[in-house]
DNA sequence: GTTAGCACTCTTTTGTTTTGAGTGCTAACA
DNA sequence: TGTTAGCACTCAAAACAAAAGAGTGCTAAC
């Protein structure tokens, strides 16, 4: 059977209508609402065609037509055409990432928040991960009697710093001169490479006159790297759902709900996914097979790259969502390049 | 009328039954299962008096009695009796909380975490503000051309520090010169004292030679002391209360976490509760008046105090929640004691 | 003072009927 | 041959009615 324009324009009107009216569309509402100049029994035997094909389904002999996974997927690649954010919205999202946007981690949070507010879904969002940053140098400092500081420049301009409690005392030379092997022995390689390959050891022979200095240094210098690997995901909105007819069950909510919980498995999903503008739809996800997500990359100094995006019920509203993400993935990225020298003014743990 | 004894008991029974059950409560059961050796009869003659003096509520003629607020009240008070936990819970407690107790704010989380999965309901965890922590040192370090790194050293060992970007250069001579009259002019003082003071306007005479440098550390140095007033709040176990007869309406369970994302006010709350084991019921909160709330306060070196707690529907578990909210409070105070030392061994925001 | 007995109340449960939205099929129409 | 009116049929949801059951309050007897 073939998907002629007149079967994508039923299909259209029907998805369209149900991701408003989250009820099964019958064949009057689409004669009378998207008057195509056809009786509801046309539309019925083209309804009947549509669901052989796959595209809708039938909750129960009596109800309308509800689109299926691939009925989606049709729309969104063809049928439902992009939708321009309206220019209040714009102006909205700017102000609001814009208003004090100091700290990355901060501005991501907000941006999450915009999301979940505007699409009335539950938002999230990843911060990039340092694995591919680059020392620039390492530094010792002195705090105290028995406390040094161990601080990390990356070659993009990020800091970080633990305290480091040492377990017998130190010369500001010693200090100085760690802080100089280090530096010279790690500058220019990558955090992840640093952390795969075994460099340390080659650090303890440079610095046997000082093993006790060494031995407490080390394990704080490779687990701040290893915080510098890390992804923070951020989600807000989750309330939302619950005003969903999808999840007026209780216990549907509750289960959904405890499914994002699990952060870190819900992370590896996003890391792993593809960059630029990607929306999976019902059983296309490994996970959470009756929702869709919608997501999209942001650049930091053009080259780092975060996630930010959404999940729904399959029935949401994806070329507005689609519209809103863009824009605010967009204009992070233009926030963090516009004020590029200026983003290493926050400070990095 | 007098609250003998009888009535006492039969309160105790009522209130007892119906923490557990979410049901009104009836002369039979009363009867039947804690067998005081009295009629159904003589029991609703008895629930009769306790509901005209207020400590019993009726849903509708044909229901049994529900506690008012003034019954959990005296229950909390007089009634109950104090749980000891049970030793594998004690246990569990102590692991997980011993597990890697590195950082503060994780060890906090963590409590969080614990107290809602062995409470089942919402809790929440205070850090401690750092608003009396008083300043040992600051120090200014080079980075790179115009970049430098604040750091603030407390005298309890927490260590703040901000990358500053400078509109103009610097020497090292600069640095060290600043690092110095600062720490000259605001060692001993408090946070909040500096803040509150305008010891500022003292620094730019001090330093008017070199008005380009203070001008760019002077913000990032306030804008660090003000973050180090800021409390963080934790909340863990959001979706437990979505299996609770209480909240079995979605709207109900949506109002209530939406009060709860309200965060900020929520942290004002917790701040002005007094400290030790305190507990408070329905209308005696001045926000969420069908809720509990049980709060403890833990202390960090002796001296900062965070708190720790759990909300919930006026029908809790009280004695059990409270015993363990208290053990997991003791619990955090020594592990931050008997660590004491080590305690600085974390970065600070 | 306690309790058995009983009428009464009111929610909950269960069953029944009605309604109405929507389909599928057939037959007529253009 | 495609379109449509008409109609029987289906099924969930709503409305209604009846029954069950839990529990009370009161009275009278112990």
């Amino acid at each position: 059977m073939e998907l002629n324009e007149r079967k994508l324009q039923i299909l259209q009107a029907i998805v369209a209508d149900f991701i408003y009216s989250a009820e099964p569309v019958g064949s009057r509402t689409i004669s009378k609402k998207y008057d195509m100049g056809l009786s509801p029994a046309t539309i019925r035997n083209e309804m009947s065609d549509l669901e052989e094909m796959g595209y809708l389904t039938h909750p129960h002999t009596s109800a309308g037509r509800v689109p299926s996974d691939k009925a989606y997927r049709l729309y969104v690649d063809k049928l439902m055409g992009s939708s321009e954010l309206a220019e209040d919205r714009k102006a909205l999202i700017e102000a609001q990432l814009q208003q004090d946007a100091a700290e990355l981690d901060d501005t991501i949070e907000k941006a999450a928040r915009i999301l979940s507010d505007m699409t009335n879904l539950v938002s999230f969002a990843i911060t990039p991960s340092g694995r591919d940053d680059t020392l620039k140098y390492i530094n010792l400092l002195p705090v105290d009697e028995r406390t040094i500081v161990l601080m990390i420049v990356s070659d993009d301009g990020q800091i970080s710093n633990t305290a480091v409690k040492l377990s017998c005392g130190y010369t500001e030379e010693n200090l100085q001169l760690m802080s100089k092997v280090m530096t010279h022995n790690f500058k220019g390689k990558s955090v992840n490479d640093i952390l795969t390959m075994n460099i340390i050891d080659s650090l303890k022979t440079d610095l046997s006159a000082m093993e006790g200095l060494t031995g407490d240094v080390v394990p704080s210098f490779l687990q701040t790297l290893e915080k510098m690997l890390d992804v923070d995901l951020y989600m807000d909105g989750y309330t939302n759902i619950l005003s969903m007819p999808e999840y007026s069950d209780v216990s549907k909510a509750k289960s959904f709900l405890d499914t994002l919980k699990a952060k870190e498995h819900f992370t590896e999903v996003l890391v792993n996914r593809d960059n630029g503008l990607i929306i999976t739809i019902g059983d296309e996800n490994s996970e959470l097979k009756d929702c869709s997500l919608i997501t999209a990359d942001y650049r930091v100094n053009g080259k780092l790259v975060g996630k930010l995006g959404v999940i729904g019920p399959t029935r949401m509203k994806y070329a507005e969502i689609a519209s809103v993400i863009q824009y605010i993935t967009d204009n992070l990225s233009k926030t963090f390049e516009i004020t590029g020298d200026m983003t290493d003014d926050r400070e990095h743990q």
